[in-house]
RNA sequence: GGGCGAUUAGCUCAGCUGGUUAGAGCGCGGUCCUGAUAAGACCGAGGUCGGUGGUUCGAGUCCACCAUCGCCCA
């Protein structure tokens, strides 16, 4: 016996059972140590951070990193589940300073870096019970019990592995370069993170200045301008009016014509393709080559020096590194005009203004021409003391710089634009692009390496390949590692404090071994500041005293690390790395192209580069899922408000309809918008739909006793063999599917099965397990249903979990004390190929669209189904048709309540291509109505009633009528009754005819005519236009 | 400014290598069926397949340009 099944089960309460079931049985482990050791499928778990609320977008990818493992599993693979914590970085400082109240590194500092730095150790699980809960409850199947944890010393000290290898082949370096900073959290970002933060329609400033050429350099020019008029001003344009105090050079394309204009009493120079910008008073005095301007000097804006700024330049005697100045004179190419061909003449004036303490391209110049360098805004964004504008922030003084501008007749022009700028994609301040010391990966070393290996990772979807993550790649510059911050891995990089000989350690080992003082290593119980800034090295060139940089790396170098500090490599288990190195398949949302399969890419190539990694990839197969965006399209927020919470959804719909929909609405890398409502409706369309084949199965297999295991196989008809035809072709499509990392045709596939096994199969077979005796027609029909849903519900077993599993438990576990005590535990379906049989599939097809015909017919003849109807006629495109339906005509007669179909073929009854519909009407015959396809196909309906079939349709009448009032009566389906007529001639007379079949059909001991007792169930129907009383009760 | 992706019914999505009159589900109106079904069937309303050109005997599908949205980059 099954257990009985409720057909309106509760999902969520379902799911709770089955979790509560897993746990008792410790199923999930079990399901990994049931698979050999030696045939691994890799799996990493990309980390997430616990100290936010998880919402559905987790849900996604969890969703999405649980469907494989399982399905591998199926397949007879070993797949452990190493789960993990992403622990440090700014997200979490930034959390503790805003419970803190602190705003700055410098209040962090005066309030204790040891004790910071507790409470982000702290913090980071703030909300771990949410994601473990999260986890179970959608049954993301992964070991929580031994996660590895970023901030664990064990993780530490192997990320210091990563650096230090790398550092002995000459891979890191420090360099001054214009850097992406934050001026609130003091720190550098890395291009990845920058990528985080960009915001479109960002207003700017957008400002055109005026330089004055000095008397010396207007001499030089002699002859090319007329020898009347004052002074002359090259103008530039800018967006950062703030940087002007460190302008100390401009630039022109050589090649490109330059006018000169009068206006407003000064003459101006600017590109002859910007007339625009100028004002039309302005009347052009002469034009010039842009390399005759090349070599001028002009007169600074403003003199920071003045301010206590103190100036550099580079000094090409050194290779172009910075050099104090003391006398601003000596320095040849002090405010000179440089030609370059990167000049735009797109926008501005043609004339770009040349800052070499912020942008990339201003520094870069600078080294190449022996710049000043003059710095005069501070790490927090803030300009200096002495200058007119001190302590305010770099773009509140904007408005002063142009004001004070203006007032000395300096600004050419002066309006708004908007662009799109980078903002800090934690604190949302505005980035500052920054000349200082950092530390650099210099993964330019293995572009190459890193594009070629790329071709051997296999990407869902694929445009990400050669689109975004190939593009990146190309583009790649050298990663920007540290960060000048406190909770994170520490840079193990010791700086000499008499020679200044840097030296990195790579271990605990290392680090004791260079000790001052090894017991103090010794005593080290966390890796993190200040504790490891305590330690001192001996230097290794001069035997001076090291300390250490004061550096952290990059969060996102402790993700990319993840595949050898999960296992503590390589100071520990060596053949587990090896063993789970690289990863078969991960999966993130699409914004890790930067971020986390970067890392792990970058990593990888850099390590196998070195010979520290035995591949030049860290993982195969990876799927990056698309954003999920709300209701009306909008990307999913907390400050927005329209983030779903998924414990909700679950609550009302279970985790199966979740995953499911999540499965199948769209390709994973698609943007999906996100409603309740399409949750509901895929619980409706299929859960409800295989669960109540399932309980109808289970329903009628307990009334009949039926034991799958000793019944015998039966006698399948050709509609079995129909529907395990159509089980073994999915079989077959899911199994192909899977394998090729796409769960949402394949998800679809197992829906179109399960609602042909519903609406046709079960219902063209209802009868068949109606029936009294158990005979071996019976018999098939048991074992053919009872076999698609096993199967199916092994098929669902990655996709719904819970459902799969309740049904398989309750169909196999209760039959068969040898099997598997789970679905997860039992092996993936083999598909049959001999039991497919497309033959049989295609003309199935046909029988249906021939019955979806005659409905249409019918519906328009008016004539209900239940009114049996003397044929129809299934007009068929050729005359091969003929055969394959006839054969099947049982199917389409007992569907459509006629008592015979005549099948004609168009190729047979007409000549030519084109049909009219009225001559095929005609070819039925008198008394038809006629549907017709849009394929030709045809099917019409003898409408023509003889007494003999409206009996039939007045006794069809009844067993519908007395059905209904069996139900409304409660009683069970195998419940005997006695029914009761009131006095009707035509009810009288049709059951004297078909009495027997009205008993049968309703179970009915005896059909009483009269008033019905008290209890009895009586409703006041119509037959035929006759109100007549009909009653049951139980006999 | 450049790159990637998307745009098909009110909503969520199919539509393979070009091939008659573009589909499904939900929702809406109607009819029917039903002792598994919160279901199902049939009919109907609802589409200039984002737009404009082009290639072709033939374009939702291929090409070019444009528009809108999303993501990414500068």
């Amino acid at each position: 016996m099954f257990d009985a099944v409720d057909s309106r089960q509760s999902f969520p309460r379902l799911e709770e059972e089955i979790l509560e079931f897993w746990k008792r049985h410790d199923t999930f482990k079990k399901s990994v140590e049931a698979r050999p050791e030696d045939k691994p499928y890799v799996f990493y778990e990309g980390p997430p951070t616990a100290n936010a609320r998880p919402g559905v977008h987790h849900v996604l990818t969890r969703a999405f990193k649980d469907l494989f493992p399982r399905y591998k599993t199926m397949r007879g693979y070993r797949v452990p589940r190493k789960g993990g914590w992403d622990t440090h970085g700014l997200p979490v400082e930034l959390e503790v300073e805003r419970e803190l109240g602190l705003k700055s590194k410098l209040e962090i500092e005066k309030f204790g870096v040891e004790e910071f730095n507790r409470r982000c150790r702290e913090s980071v699980f703030r909300y771990v019970k949410e994601w473990a809960k999260l986890t179970e409850r959608i049954a993301f199947w992964i070991d929580m019990d031994d996660p590895y944890i970023t901030y664990d010393n064990e993780y530490i000290e192997s990320v210091w592995w990563v650096i230090k290898s790398l550092w002995d082949k000459g891979l890191i370096y420090q360099d001054r370069r214009s850097t992406p900073h934050c001026p609130r959290c003091e720190t550098s970002l890395s291009d990845a993170e920058v990528a985080l933060g960009y915001k479109e329609n960002t207003p700017d400033p957008s400002v055109s200045v005026k330089f004055r050429l000095t008397a010396e350099s207007l001499a030089a020019l002699g002859d090319k301008l007329p020898a009347a008029g004052g002074a002359v001003y090259v103008v530039a344009w800018t967006t950062t009016p703030w940087t002007l105090p460190g302008n100390t050079a401009l630039a022109v394309k050589p090649d490109a014509t330059y006018s000169v204009y009068e206006v407003e009493g000064s003459r101006i120079v600017v590109a002859s393709e910007r007339r625009q910008d100028v004002p039309e008073e302005a009347t052009e005095v002469a034009t010039l080559p842009g390399s005759a301007l090349v070599g001028l000097h002009y007169e600074p804006l403003y003199e920071p020096v003045t301010w206590g700024v103190p100036a550099s330049w580079f000094d090409p005697a050194q290779d172009g590194r910075l050099a104090s100045v003391d006398d601003l004179g000596t320095v040849e190419n002090a405010y000179v005009v440089l030609g370059g061909e990167f000049v735009s003449l797109d926008d501005g004036t043609g004339v770009v203004h040349v800052a070499p303490a912020f942008g990339a391209e201003d520094f870069q110049l600078g080294k190449e021409n022996g710049l000043l360098f003059l710095q005069p805004v501070d790490l927090r964004g803030n300009l200096p003391d002495g200058s007119p504008w001190a302590g305010q922030f770099v773009k509140d003084a904007d408005a002063g710089i142009m004001d004070d501008l203006t007032e000395r007749g300096l600004l050419f022009k002066r309006g708004e634009i908007r662009h799109t700028y980078p903002f800090c994609w934690r604190c949302d301040t505005p980035l500052l692009y920054y000349a200082k010391p950092t530390w650099y990966i210099r993964t330019t070393a293995v572009k190459d390496r890193l594009i070629e290996s790329n071709e051997k990772i296999n990407w869902y979807p694929d445009h990400i390949k050669h689109g975004r993550f190939g593009n990146w790649l190309q583009n790649n510059v050298d990663w920007a590692l540290s960060r000048e911050r406190y909770w994170g891995t520490p840079l193990p990089v010791w700086g000499c404090t008499s020679c200044g000989a840097n030296q990195c350690i790579g271990s605990r080992v290392d680090l004791k071994e260079r000790a001052v003082d090894p017991a103090a290593v010794d005593a080290l119980d966390d890796f993190h500041r200040p504790y490891i800034d305590r330690i001192e090295l001996k230097c290794t060139e001069c035997g001076g005293v090291a300390k250490r940089a004061p550096e952290l790396m990059d969060v996102w170098l402790d993700s990319g690390a993840m595949p050898y500090a999960q296992w503590h490599y390589p100071r520990e288990n060596e053949e587990k790395f090896r063993a789970n190195f690289p990863a078969d398949f991960i999966c993130e949302a699409v914004d890790q192209t930067r971020g986390w399969f970067y890392t792990l890419h970058a990593e990888a190539v850099l390590l196998n580069s070195v010979g520290e990694a035995p591949e030049s990839i860290a993982f195969r197969n990876v799927i990056s899922t698309g954003h999920i965006l709300d209701e009306k399209g909008r990307k999913m927020s907390k400050s927005l408000g329209n983030a779903a919470d998924p414990f909700e959804v679950i609550e009302q719909t279970g985790a199966d309809a979740l995953r499911w929909y999540l499965y199948t609405a769209t390709r994973p890398g698609d943007a999906r918008r996100f409603s309740i409502k399409l949750v509901q409706e895929s619980l409706r369309r299929f859960f409800l739909t295989y669960w109540n084949t399932y309980s109808f199965f289970v329903t009628y297999a307990n009334l009949d006793d039926f034991d799958p295991t000793q019944a015998g196989a039966g006698e399948p008809t050709e509609l079995d063999r129909w529907v395990l035809s159509e089980l073994n072709a999915l079989v077959q499509k899911v199994t192909d599917g899977l394998d090729d990392y796409d769960p949402t045709t394949t998800g679809r596939a197992i829906q179109d099965f399960v609602t042909d096994l519903s609406n046709w199969y079960v219902r063209r077979s209802r009868r068949r397990f109606w029936r009294g005796e158990m005979d071996e027609d019976k018999v098939a029909a048991y074992q053919t249903l009872y076999t698609c849903l096993v199967t199916v519900s092994k098929l669902l077993a990655p996709f719904a979990p819970f459902v799969a599993e309740a049904v398989y438990r309750n169909l196999v576990c209760s039959v068969d004390k040898e099997a598997p005590e789970s679905v997860h535990l039992t092996d993936w379906p083999e598909a049959e190929a001999d039991l497919v049989d497309q033959a049989l599939m295609d003309e199935t097809r046909l029988v249906m669209r021939v019955v979806s015909l005659g409905r249409a017919a019918r519906q328009k003849s008016q004539m209900k189904v239940r009114q049996p109807l003397a044929s129809a006629t299934a007009f068929v495109q050729t005359t091969a048709q003929k055969e394959p339906l006839a054969r099947l005509a049982a199917q389409v007669t007992e569907e459509l309540n006629v008592k015979e179909l005549r099948i004609k073929a168009l190729s047979e009854e007409f000549t030519g291509d084109f049909t009219r519909p009225d001559d095929v009407l005609a070819a039925a015959g008198e008394g038809h109505v006629l549907a017709e396809d849009d394929s030709g196909y045809a099917v019409a309906v003898d409408t023509r009633l003889t007494p003999e079939l409206a009996d039939e349709g007045v006794a069809r009448e009844l067993v519908h009528r007395l059905q209904n009032l069996r139900k409304a009566a409660g009683l069970e389906i195998s419940d005997r009754i006695v029914a009761y007529h009131g006095d009707s001639e035509r009810v009288a007379a049709v059951l004297a005819a078909h009495g027997d079949y009205v008993r049968a059909e309703t179970l009915a001991d005896e059909l009483v005519a009269g008033d019905p007792p008290d209890g009895a169930t009586a409703e006041q129907v119509k037959i035929e236009g006759a109100e007549v009383t009909l009653a049951v009760r139980k006999a």
